[in-house]
DNA sequence: CATTTCAGATGACGCTTATCATGTGAAATA
DNA sequence: TATTTCACATGATAAGCGTCATCTGAAATG
């Protein structure tokens, strides 16, 4: 029974690699089931084997994009200041490879516009999958961990500055003024994290 | 001959309105021709009359959408510091009037993803649009004034946070998590104008 | 070996899209 | 009044889309 599985498992997997490609890089309505399929190497009839709709592909495809990216970008804590780390992810996040590949890069800045016009299902999976990546800016990988609010309000703008300096960066022509939206927002990283209530917060 | 001219120009303007409203609204792929004919009470066949093809209107759209949008947000400068002007646009941009009434809105959040799978010419349009608005949150209507590389950049940094926030307030699905998006980034946005070289600097 | 299962292929359906060729009727012009 | 112009309507085209009915061949099962 292993070969019949194993097949489709396989297959499953280079559809949601080709879907999460799409999706990444022609945004929702160009993840269209054909070129998935294509890109698969199969053809649209099959398709139905492994999902109800183009929906559920959609989906799938934000949450497959996101799995591997989250520890790739985000990473682990490491010890030094909670202004010094949102300032390190976004000098990390806001690079001009990012800009060029989307096609591998955040999946939440590909779609951010999309998702608003999106149903509901499609609404709280963005949801779920952007607020998973504010747990991981806040707390790393420590799944348990609850950060402070001021913490996640922090990362919540520091968000909304990365998805927007990124998707600034790559609808302006001019290059020159690309690379300047990118490190106007990496400087404006560091400067949003909250003074601390007390000097002595650690 | 005023009746002939003057009838095209008052098609023009509604099908400018429609089309303007359908981009906002529903994106570049919703603002179709046949959508935005119907809305401007025309058929479709006679959209060849005022537009070559459809990237024209979308160019036509979006600089229509920031033409009257511009300085209803931004508007005049008040004699208020750098800080206190950014965290009161950040006030007026990033309201729940704003997210929930986006055919109304800005239009350079509504095509933000988009802009940047286009050719070109749109990325060019929306590359001045965006440049526009910036000098006007540094300089308010005072087109000749030059703002200072800090102000431009601490402006660009907040148009990203801006678009990205009202983004994700609208792409999520919870309106409580929604409604803190919004105010987690206003927050923010005081605290992304730039330290003042001098302490002398007004 | 005979039978069942089912992933995938083929092809069709109805819908939407951008584009254009042609027709029309009233206004502008002579 | 006769002619020309042209904004708009009608209808067609070709391509794209999501979806599904049907066929196939090989693996799984008895």
């Amino acid at each position: 029974m292993t070969t019949r599985t194993q097949l489709k498992a396989e297959s499953l997997q280079r559809i949601l690699d080709a879907s999460a490609s799409r999706l990444r890089q022609e945004g929702l309505s160009g993840a269209a089931i054909a070129n998935v399929m294509r890109d698969a190497g199969l053809t649209h009839g099959a398709f139905y084997a492994h999902f109800a709709s183009k929906g559920e592909l959609a989906m799938a495809a934000l949450r497959h994009a996101l799995l591997g990216n989250r520890r790739r970008w985000i990473g682990e804590l490491k010890h030094d200041s909670w202004m010094q780390r949102l300032q390190r992810l976004a000098r990390r996040y806001l690079t001009k490879a990012h800009r060029d590949k989307p096609a591998e890069g955040c999946a939440l800045a590909a779609v951010a516009t999309e998702a608003a016009r999106s149903d509901a299902a499609f609404r709280q999976a963005y949801e779920d999958e952007l607020r998973k990546s504010l747990h991981a800016i806040c707390c790393g990988s420590k799944a348990e961990a609850i950060p402070t609010d001021e913490h996640l309000d922090d990362a919540i703008a520091f968000m909304a500055l990365s998805i927007g300096g990124i998707s600034l960066a790559r609808a302006v022509s001019d290059d020159a003024f690309s690379e300047r939206i990118l490190q106007a927002c990496i400087a404006a990283a560091g400067r949003i994290a909250s003074e601390p209530p007390h000097p002595d917060d650690h």
